[in-house]
DNA sequence: CTGAAAGCGCTTACAG
DNA sequence: CTGAAAGCGCTTACAG
């Protein structure tokens, strides 16, 4: 036959030396028997794996899954497949030990998660030398890490308020101490500071009047309730771009006109933002930043393992548009 | 030591005849060692993958990520991992020949697809004898199928409008040659020839009028367009949820009430449809039913391959709100 | 330029 | 009840 395995080996990794006649022999021969080099072989062999186990809080949030596509396309690009679990509570010991059974390169973590779990993992994954990145979470110990500045883009967003002479807050779904609210409140209460403002003085909330859900109908009933109050604030400030919209939509069933009668603001920039009237201001997580950093970190980590803990925050950009304008006289 | 690999594969298979004491020493070892099996040698030596690999359209519509978000629990569910490519055009061969290399179990397709390239994978993996299923695309040669019956979801959003009153139709985004928008036009004519009504009369398109987009601003546009013309359409149906949203705003801002001088229907039912005042009336495409069916039928190929090809047609159900209602007088 | 041999990390008969 | 040996499908020195 003149096809020992030797021969076809070279042939499938392109090594020099070969009669071009034997290449094209064994290419038909591969061609005609479907033939499919087994991965398991290979990696046995010690071949880099080039797979990067992706752990996802959800993929039920416009955000989270954006990321998520984008991760794969630029894993994608240097070489890397990736092998995409959902990490439930409890279930991260499981979904690492297979991945590390299956000598993933790297593995990423995406959203929020119970902080002593990850570092649980974190440190068995140190054992094996394998490299690490958690993205969208501060604060987990040891954790390489890319987040979004939070703090600062609400600051921003009280800042653009106040510039538009607003004076009283109303917070929709920022309360509670969860770490994505308690970054947004710091942020608020900078903002305020800097100008001279006493947070409980110039801000309100009425989320404990309602069952809390981060979607449209909570939105909608958080402004319906701010709505038969005294003293209504003139800006409203939301969790997120449901809580935002849906609370425009309240205000304007009562009556209200945004921006001349309250103004609105989310927080995400997701689509969903430009369909409203008037379209709504939010701040960006500029996801396609976020998650070069990541990818670069990670690679970074691979060529080079043990290299110092990185933490990268990344800036958040306020998009203005129609939600928000001028403060009532 | 006592440790004979032999002796320690046992421990981690559960197989009987051990002492406690072996398995004791050999779980602490293990434990203290952080020592991983290596997934690569295990399936070398025959054991199954338990691997599905996912091949989606894209992940950037809420529908597509909710089939994969379901799909990937599932699967989980019954023991098997996920491994997700994004196909792009012409990348079909790259990623199925690693999906093979990996010796998955199954593959998945999920969206819309250029028909020959699947149907030659599909030919590729029937070699390997790899069972596979196509998600929501009718019309491969050689696929095993589940999809939503399109046709009939229209014909249902027809009926219930004609059932209305309505009589001209405004179609949004449904022109053009692809399957799924031809699928909606034969329900639409289906209900309407049903009705002796005539297709060409009744319903009007001026999509041409606009650069196609399928989002908000298209549906936006498209209303407007409307707006200007005699003899306006008293019922507006959309491609999809995000075109009708935008023609709800569009038609709003042009001073028309919906329902009562106009309704918009919507497609896809995503929870978007919750947020325009009134919500919108869409036709849902039982994603959880659908993965169901998909892997349930998956599984039975796995177990027994070479059974005869499947077709499933998912029924859609109508979801009416306040986007719809009788025909202005 | 091509082929025979060893070995990656496991499991599974088969001896002891 | 436990251990030594073969073999899964490749790659890589090493001979020829």
């Amino acid at each position: 036959m003149g096809l020992a395995r030797t021969t076809v080996s070279r042939v499938l990794n392109d090594q020099p030396g070969l009669r071009p006649a034997t290449i094209a022999k064994v290419r038909r021969a591969i061609e005609e028997t479907g033939f499919t080099p087994n991965a398991y072989a290979l990696h046995l062999k010690g071949k880099r794996t080039a797979t990067v186990g992706i752990c996802m809080e959800n993929l039920l949030t416009p955000p989270a899954v954006l990321k998520l596509a984008s991760l794969q396309h630029r894993l994608r690009e240097r070489g890397y497949a990736s092998l995409i679990e959902v990490l439930e509570p409890g279930s991260s010991r499981r979904v690492i030990r297979h991945f590390l059974s299956l000598r993933v390169d790297a593995v990423i973590f995406v959203g929020h998660f119970v902080g002593e779990e990850i570092e649980a993992r974190i440190r068995e994954m140190a054992v094996h030398a394998t490299p690490h990145i958690v993205i969208d979470q501060f604060g987990i110990a040891g954790a390489n890490t890319v987040a979004l500045d939070r703090v600062r883009g609400m600051r921003e967003v009280v800042e653009h308020l106040l510039g538009l002479g607003h004076a009283s807050f109303g917070l929709l779904g920022i309360s509670g101490t969860a770490r994505s609210v308690s970054d947004r409140l710091a942020g608020i209460e900078a903002a305020l500071a800097a100008h001279n403002l006493d947070f409980n003085q110039v801000t309100r909330s009425l989320d404990s009047r309602h069952v809390r859900q981060n979607d449209f109908e909570y939105g909608r009933a958080l402004a319906a309730s701010f709505i038969g109050e005294p003293k209504r604030p003139t800006a409203f400030l939301a969790l997120n771009d449901e809580i935002a919209i849906g609370a425009l939509h309240g205000l304007q069933e009562a009556g209200l006109r945004v921006p001349e009668d309250a103004s609105v603001t989310g927080f995400n920039n997701q689509e969903i933002c430009l369909m409203p009237t008037p379209m709504l201001t939010s701040v960006d997580q500029r996801v396609e930043e976020t998650v070069r950093s990541a990818v670069d970190l990670l690679l970074e980590q691979i060529d080079r393992p043990f290299v110092r803990l990185r933490i990268c925050m990344i800036e958040p950009m306020l998009v203005v548009r129609g939600s928000s304008g001028p403060a009532p006289k």
